[in-house]
RNA sequence: GGUCGGUUCGUCUAAAGGUUAGGACUCAAGAUUUUCAUUCUUGCAAUAGGGGUUCGAUUCCCCUACCGACUACCA
């Protein structure tokens, strides 16, 4: 790669990721976002985050602040933006709309350009015609002869109309049978011939913005950018990118192409959409996101997602190091990160595998941490736990969820007692000669100091008392669980008995010999 | 329809002409455990099809099929 990428030693490595805010950024952008990332980090270059706001009509409220607060959580540092300023600025292509209408006139001067007068409508027009007699409309070569640009209208009159206020646009001159060489870092070469191409709009009067060909090319340009990286939906209008910095004369500091392959939907086909997260159950947007209508759209964060597990798992989607290792830190993908170790075909996302990246990241995380996290979950649902019960569940609890919040909703029982017990479970290990059992390990329970109550202990006298007396260790742990938290299966007995305490323990044990005592079954 | 891109287990992928085609997720079985989970072991499961080139093709070339993107005064 390193052969024909002559940029990286030349010029400083200097990558933007350019969305429009149009609405939130969902998981597929973000993760074109991570790679530039990685490439600038790596190369110890710029990542620059600039805002493609030329359609005036989509924009959308809060998506800028979401597409920032979306960064931030995935521990992007931003080196030049909106926010961060920078040299190269301003970064929000809405304040740079008047640099635009000079470059699209150079086009027009040096004849790579012109004005197009034609109506929405009368395109309209001509594209309905074409396609009822089964062609393609094409403003192209062939057609842009028979149009009224200025390319056919006198000089004279295309000033007229301008000053009149006739509505306009400037369209890019595409050349006939050209073949375009391009070059892309993950695709390598491809050829297109100018021919099956058209003649862009490059600018338009409606709102005096450019279209998104002319401001990327431009502000690429002009920001020093040195590689660009972003979808492969942009693939098919590499041709005219390259053609307009042909025809602005910037070839030799015409930034290098890659084109990421998309994400997919889990199921089914078609890249993955902002409205496939719903569907399946899992969510595509990194942060919850309320559109202006008062729709809610999920979150991986409020999902209880770690944004390193987030980050490590989009990094894996369509890029890996040819390593085993699955389970990587930020600095570490940073350093591995290399653009010719991308994948060409498209990745299908698969949630469950979302959730074993969380899990990994969860049982790696201190028990301190942890504890920290669920503490303050549970504050957020209005209830305390102690420091040491909350070290305690984390540490039962670790292996057995994926997410934080999991550790509340899969132990409720260690905070509330069973409102009912399990059939099967009742079904399976509630004996006849179970309730009388029951109450021995009341006493058993009873007997130990308060001091002494802890998992290690508990289970020392218990088993002690079990052998003693030959009943066997399954038929009355499972019971005893079956007393403590209404099922037969969950966390240790002893592990349970410490964390709710002696006393909890054993009104527990008495209440279930109460409720389940006369189950005849 | 046209242009461009793509195609290895169900999914993410490794193997940059020579491997019993490897790993991970999921699923299943076994071992461990008082149950569950963990852990460990094992298993199921793939080179889209057809032609070439080659001593030898997952890998290179061609065709077909399928998938995808694009085809706006949207990005």
């Amino acid at each position: 790669m390193d052969s024909n990428c002559s940029n990286i030693v030349k010029r400083r490595v200097r990558v933007r990721f350019a969305p429009s805010p149009t609405g939130p950024l969902h998981i597929g952008g973000v993760r074109t976002a991570l790679f530039n990332y990685f490439f600038a980090k790596k190369h110890g270059g710029d990542f620059i985050l600039r805002i493609e706001d030329t359609d005036s009509q989509r924009f959308v409220p809060g998506a800028e602040e979401y597409i920032n607060e979306s960064l931030r959580w995935c521990g992007i540092r931003i080196d030049e933006g909106v926010a961060e300023g920078g040299s190269y600025g301003p970064y929000k292509q809405s304040e740079r709309r008047g640099i635009y209408r000079q470059y699209a006139d150079m086009l027009v001067d040096s004849g790579h350009a012109y004005y197009a007068f034609d109506s929405a409508e009368s395109l309209e027009r001509l594209r309905k015609e074409a396609e009822s007699r089964g062609e393609t409309f094409n403003y192209n070569y062939k057609l842009r002869g028979l149009m009224e640009t200025s390319l056919v209208l006198s000089q004279d009159e295309v000033k007229a109309r301008i000053e009149r206020g006739d509505q306009w646009v400037i369209r890019f001159m595409m050349p006939e049978n050209e073949e375009i060489h391009m070059s892309d870092l993950i695709r390598g070469d491809v050829v297109v011939n100018s021919s099956t191409l058209d003649d862009k709009v490059l600018f338009k009067s409606s709102d005096m913005l450019p279209t998104y060909h002319l401001a990327n090319v431009t502000d690429d340009y002009l920001m020093e950018i040195t590689h660009v990286i972003r979808g492969e939906e942009w693939l098919p209008s590499l041709p005219l990118h390259v053609m307009l910095y042909k025809a602005f004369g910037w070839l030799d500091r015409m930034p290098e192409f890659a084109h990421l392959p998309l994400l997919l939907k889990p199921a089914g086909n078609g890249k993955l959409s902002k409205r496939d997260g719903d569907k399946m159950g899992f969510p595509v947007f990194p942060l919850q996101w309320k559109s202006p209508d008062g729709e809610i759209f999920r979150g991986y964060r409020e999902d209880g997602y770690f944004p390193e597990a987030f980050v490590n798992l989009l990094a894996l989607l369509g890029w890996n190091p040819g390593t085993e290792q699955e389970i990587f830190s930020m600095d570490e993908l940073i350093g591995l990160f290399s653009l010719d170790r991308v994948s060409k075909a498209g990745a299908r996302f698969d949630p469950e595998k979302a959730k074993w990246f969380n899990h990994q990241y969860l049982v790696r995380k201190s028990n301190e941490e942890l504890a920290e996290l669920f503490s303050s979950f549970m504050n957020s649902l209005g209830m305390e736990v102690s420091w040491e019960k909350a070290l305690r569940i984390v540490d039962i609890m670790k292996v057995r969820v994926n997410f934080v919040h999991e550790m509340w909703e899969k132990a409720k029982f260690f905070f509330l007692r069973p409102e009912s017990y399990d059939e099967a479970s009742v079904r399976k290990f509630w004996k006849e000669d179970i309730p009388a059992i029951m109450n021995e390990v009341v006493v058993v329970l009873g007997e130990l100091e308060e001091k002494e109550f802890v998992s290690a202990k508990i289970e020392e006298s218990l088993e002690n008392f079990i052998h003693e007396k030959e009943y066997g260790m399954g038929k009355v742990m499972n019971a005893v669980r079956l007393c403590l938290i209404g099922v037969s299966n969950g966390p240790a007995v002893a592990d349970v008995c410490e964390v709710i305490g002696r006393e909890e323990s054993i009104v527990r044990i008495e209440r279930a010999v109460e409720i389940l005592g006369n189950f005849e079954i």
